[in-house]
RNA sequence: GGAGGGGUGCCAGAGUGGUAAUGGAGCAGAUUGCUAAUCUGUCAACGGGCAACCGUUGCCGGGGUUCGAAUCCCCGUCCCUCCGCCA
């Protein structure tokens, strides 16, 4: 969410900016800054009249005390018709102030300047491609078939459980997830972010602070008993708990990590693009969330992808990064970059990580400001990264290391998963 | 799930209808013969103004009663205590 004052601002240069995501926001923004002229007069036609009120109850007081019962009575006339006329202002005020709000929330947070043009993935600019050197046999197997020969994920069994994108994974599919999870726990941890365990439902207000709400609702699960909604990612507790907080300069950078299984609906994707893992209802995913300073924040952005590219190498798998254009770019993100590893059985890419900085989108929707050591208040940039999600990296550990005798772990696993081969 | 008690500023904490005491922390300024003390101010959000400043709102959230609400009433929410249930 933009701040109103910049908004009022910087009309020409939001509408210009909104263009590179192929959107154009002039009417909300002119209705915007209409709204809020309008707001802002009738502000103060009602403070005015508080006022009035104010010193007409004092004088009420004052005359109770000298007992002078006839000016009681003619003032309490006169403030019941203020406090009628200051009521209905004060409706007219909330309500346009929500408009404000709703239209806020539909734009979208304003690219960074180096976000590349583009319509969609196809647009999106590759920055960086690791050497791809894959030596599988030639009677290569997707995951799945893989998954059902070494009997370690059975997607059959999660149907019955739950259905289609549930899957189970077993004997030494479950250890390997629990390997990764712990593994990429301890990268985070070994780089300075702090592990967080954190409720994997959560109430509306969060899904706004993190912007999954309104504009994703029916992306995600809804326990409309409770209100709750189950997260679509570890982003959302994790950023929550800052969610109204006011931080001190000194307390940033903030580096936060946590393991969540996450969930989404994925109304809609069948086919072959959604076989096996390479989209789920309910996956694992380790996050990495920082707040920094607006200073510091594009530096830290890049230091995220260094880290993801540490594990990634770390792995031994190949993989390429992918700067988002405009038209692929999410809602809340300002720059995004997306890795990908490569399948050489599915002869594909598959995304297991997607890097980004909001700016301040997220902190003025979360209320998350920091005093400066002036004592002036800012908005606290957030950024986010998955280090990283689990599915599409099984995919690509079992695709790309199989061999006639098994799959191969990587060495730096070995030490989690308790084997070095799945056979 | 049932019963009761509570939620006041960054923190602690008074305040049962007349418009938020008092401590402490932090910050700023002043001052003093220097590991610090003392004094003053500031300490929530919003609107207006170049500014000093002015005004409004703010006592968990939302309604209501009243000329006037932290205070009284209703709904919600969270915390604490007890009972019930329970991995």
């Amino acid at each position: 969410m933009l701040a109103i004052q910049f908004i009022r601002n910087n009309r020409d240069l939001i509408i210009e900016a909104q263009k590179k995501r192929n959107f154009n926001v002039e009417k909300i923004i002119d209705n915007i800054i209409k709204l809020d002229t309008l707001k802002r007069v009738k502000q103060t036609e009602l403070e005015n009249k508080l006022a009035k009120a104010n010193i007409i109850a004092k004088e009420i007081g004052a005359l109770y005390k000298a007992g002078d019962e006839k000016k009681v009575s003619y003032l309490k006339k006169e403030s019941s018709a203020l406090k009628t006329s200051t009521k209905i202002i004060q409706d007219k005020l909330t309500k346009i102030g929500n408009e404000i709000l709703e239209l806020r929330t539909k734009i979208p947070n304003i690219p960074n300047e180096n976000v590349p043009h583009g319509e969609s993935e196809k647009d999106n600019e590759e920055i960086f491609k690791s050497d791809i050197f894959i030596n599988i046999p030639k009677n290569a197997i997707p995951h799945w078939e893989l998954a059902k020969k070494y009997d370690i994920i059975d997607f059959d069994l999660g149907s019955k459980i739950s259905g289609s994108g549930f899957p189970v994974y077993k004997n030494k599919g479950a250890r390997l997830q629990r390997a990764l999870i712990n593994f990429f726990l301890d990268q985070n941890i070994y780089a300075g972010y702090n592990e967080y365990q954190v409720p994997h439902l959560v109430n509306s207000e969060s899904g706004f602070g993190t912007g999954n709400l309104p504009d994703k609702e029916g992306q995600m699960y809804h326990v409309r008993e409770d209100d709750l909604y189950l997260i679509p990612t570890a982003e959302v507790p994790l950023t929550n708990i800052y969610r109204n907080v006011l931080l001190k300069e000194s307390d940033l950078p903030i580096c936060v990590t946590g393991y969540t299984p996450c969930f989404r609906r994925e109304a809609g994707s069948y086919g072959a693009q959604v076989r096996g893992l390479n989209r789920l209802h309910q996956f694992d995913k380790v996050e990495i969330v920082r707040l920094e300073t607006p200073g510091k924040a594009i530096n830290a952005l890049e230091g995220m992808v260094e880290h993801v590219k540490k594990i990634l190498s770390a792995l031994e798998l190949p993989y390429r990064i992918l700067k988002l254009c405009g038209g692929d770019l999410g809602f809340t993100s300002s720059l995004t970059y997306d890795f990908e590893i490569f399948s050489a059985a599915q002869e594909r890419w598959l995304e297991i990580s997607s890097v980004s900085i909001f700016n301040d989108f997220q902190s003025q929707r979360l209320n998350l400001k920091y005093k400066t050591k002036q004592g002036v208040k800012q908005h606290v940039y957030t950024l986010n990264g998955s280090a990283l999600a689990l599915p599409r990296v099984v995919a690509g550990l079992l695709e790309n290391f199989q061999t006639n005798e098994g799959i191969i772990i990587p060495k730096a696993l070995i030490p989690y998963t308790g084997f070095d081969i799945i056979s």
